[in-house]
RNA sequence: GACCGGUUCGUCUAGGGGUCUAGGACACCGCCCUUUCACGGCGGCAACACGGGUUCAAAUCCCGUACCGGUUACCA
């Protein structure tokens, strides 16, 4: 038989990394054995169950790159099917209508609640004084309109036993299993009889889900038994906790643990999925970058841990705002992943930054005059439409060498435009730390880099396309610049370093002669011209 | 409380009786490269929870203890 897998989370909230990684492996399992994936939405808690996250859980598939097949269930349209279920067992005696008045449960004491009476003293799940009421007397409160809930008659004696394809063999002897209920006295049937009537209906071979579902299962197990049912392959996943070890949380710990955090703020989605795939599980190898097709090749439920992995992000701490390898990872793939894959990343990040152009999707540099283009500006001021002197030569080959220069250093797609701005735009800020380091510290270069301007004008002339004169490279620029540090008698350093700050607003980035080139001649000459940065 | 799990560097992990004076990655620290750096190169720090067994040999198997987690709902 061929595997079919689901993952089903409720949509009462964003999608949870832990959820994310659990959608990650059952989808893995899927594309591994040629099974299919599919995609349950278990929205029977209509309180707590909002369209708004239904949409946000597809979104972080999508991102995620983890495609279901076939069409989404929603566990709702099932509930006539559950009752059904519920009532057939009922009519076979295994099941019975407990009268027991539904007690009276506030929000806040629920956990409590449960917490108080598991400490009372052994209980004994078969002593439900309705357990055994006869039905003639059953039927006869069901005739007087007495409400009831509908309760699973677990056996007396034996056992429930299934081999965790994570955990190994789990058993449970039937005394530490209530008489669970499988239908509310409103009609409104519970998780664990849902589940198990959408899982056989959904023809599903393999459950794989959060180990807090590890004791659950020996109640869906007495369902599969009553209803005659051969029951699926378990495997439970260890779950993804706090640097404290505690439950992860976006109440306790805010933005970090939702999947859409990572989308907006600049990770690439294979980066975040090779990062939560390695999270509770490894190939065994040492070896940490995967793509999608190594992962779907090398997963196996047996490399599984069984130990609760800590997910290390540290509050308050912006530079470590998440797990520090979540971090590097996307660094890694932001440096080494294919150009090409990495280009449209970008541009969506500038589109939303505003800092894109359309000239960047030109081949040629030709035919777009500057009023052309500055008309296409949407956030430029009036003085900038005029000074754009570099926009001739941002075409789509200069786009795709600079972000190829800049990203060596980022680490996420944000840099782009926040560290990398000065490369899009004239807008940027200054960094008062680069500044005090790079300018304010050496009070010469307040003269000397509009001379290197004045220099670069000279050196390099409008007619540099047509070949009769130097053109602005690094190269060139290097042999300029080194002969006016010597006339200077100063360091490289002092100039490079000056020149940096000024030209980028920051103190790092890649080497400045390939600075100078990609800012361009004329932006170069005007920046370094420009006292923004001293009188800030 | 009961039942069920888990425990290898700060974190993610390799390991499943000898090849382990425990390997890799991140983070951190140092050195090198260099016009800067969060790139790169080299190196360093750092772990088998504890106690008993079994065995010629235990991080690996067994038992106990401690600690952590899950479940214990007419939530999912």
């Amino acid at each position: 038989m061929s595997v079919r897998v689901r993952f089903a989370p409720s949509p009462t909230g964003y999608l949870h990394i832990g959820s994310a990684r659990t959608a990650l492996y059952n989808y893995l399992y899927a594309r591994k054995t040629g099974g299919k994936f599919l995609l349950r939405i278990e929205d029977t808690d209509l309180a707590r169950s909002t369209e708004e996250s239904t949409r946000s859980i597809l979104d972080g598939l999508a991102w995620l790159g983890l495609e279901h097949d076939e069409e989404i269930v929603f566990q709702s349209n099932n509930a006539d099917k559950h009752r059904e279920t519920a009532r057939q067992l009922l009519a076979e005696g295994k099941a019975y209508r407990d009268f027991t008045p539904k007690e009276a449960v506030t929000e806040k004491t629920v956990k409590e609640a449960i917490v108080e009476r598991a400490r009372q003293t052994e209980r004994n799940h078969r002593d439900n004084q309705f357990r055994d009421l006869s039905e003639v007397e059953s039927e006869t409160r069901v005739a007087s309109g007495e409400p009831f809930a509908i309760r699973l008659k677990v056996p007396q004696a034996g056992k429930t036993s299934f081999e965790d394809a994570v955990y190994g063999l789990q058993e449970r002897d039937y005394s530490d299993t209530e008489d669970l209920v499988l239908l509310r006295s409103d009609g409104h049937p519970l998780y664990n009889l849902a589940v198990v009537c959408d899982d056989i209906e959904m023809g599903i071979t393999h459950v794989i889900r959060g180990q807090d579902h590890l004791t659950n299962t020996h109640k869906q197990l007495l369902i599969y038994q009553a209803l005659g049912v051969t029951p699926p392959k378990f495997a439970h996943l260890p779950l993804i906790l706090a640097p404290n070890k505690g439950k992860l949380s976006k109440r306790k710990h805010g933005e970090v643990v939702s999947l859409t955090t990572y989308r907006d703020n600049g990770f690439v989605p294979a980066a975040f999925r090779n990062f939560l795939a390695l999270l509770g599980w490894s190939a065994g190898e040492e070896k940490e970058i995967y793509s999608l097709e190594e992962l779907i090749e090398k997963f196996s439920l047996d490399h599984i841990h069984r130990s609760n992995a800590i997910f290390n992000f540290h509050e308050n701490d912006p530079r470590h705002w998440t797990d520090d390898k979540a971090l590097w990872m996307n660094a890694e793939y932001i440096r080494t992943m294919p150009l090409e894959e990495l280009l449209p990343l970008v541009k969506a990040e500038l589109k939303s930054a505003k800092l894109w152009r359309e000239e960047y999707n030109s081949i040629s540099d030709l035919g777009f005059g500057i009023a052309d283009m500055a008309s296409q500006k949407g956030d430029a001021g009036d003085s900038e439409q005029i000074s754009d002197p570099a926009s001739h030569t941002q075409n789509q080959e200069w786009y795709e060498r600079t972000v190829d220069l800049i990203r060596q250093r980022f680490f996420t797609l944000k840099d782009f435009s926040s560290q990398g701005r000065a490369y899009f735009s004239e807008d940027y800020d200054f960094d008062p730390a680069a500044v005090a380091k790079n300018l304010t510290k050496f009070p010469d270069l307040r003269e000397w880099l509009p001379e290197l301007a004045d220099r670069f004008e000279a050196e390099f002339d409008d007619t540099e396309r047509m070949g009769s004169s130097r053109a602005f490279t690094e190269e060139h620029i290097e042999i300029v610049v080194k002969a006016f540090t010597e006339e200077k008698g100063t360091k490289l350093g002092v100039i490079m370093n000056g020149a940096r700050t000024l030209l980028t607003g920051v103190a790092v980035g890649p080497s400045m002669l390939s600075v100078f080139e990609t800012i361009g001649k004329d932006r170069t000459i005007m920046r370094l011209r420009s006292q923004v940065a001293w009188n800030a």
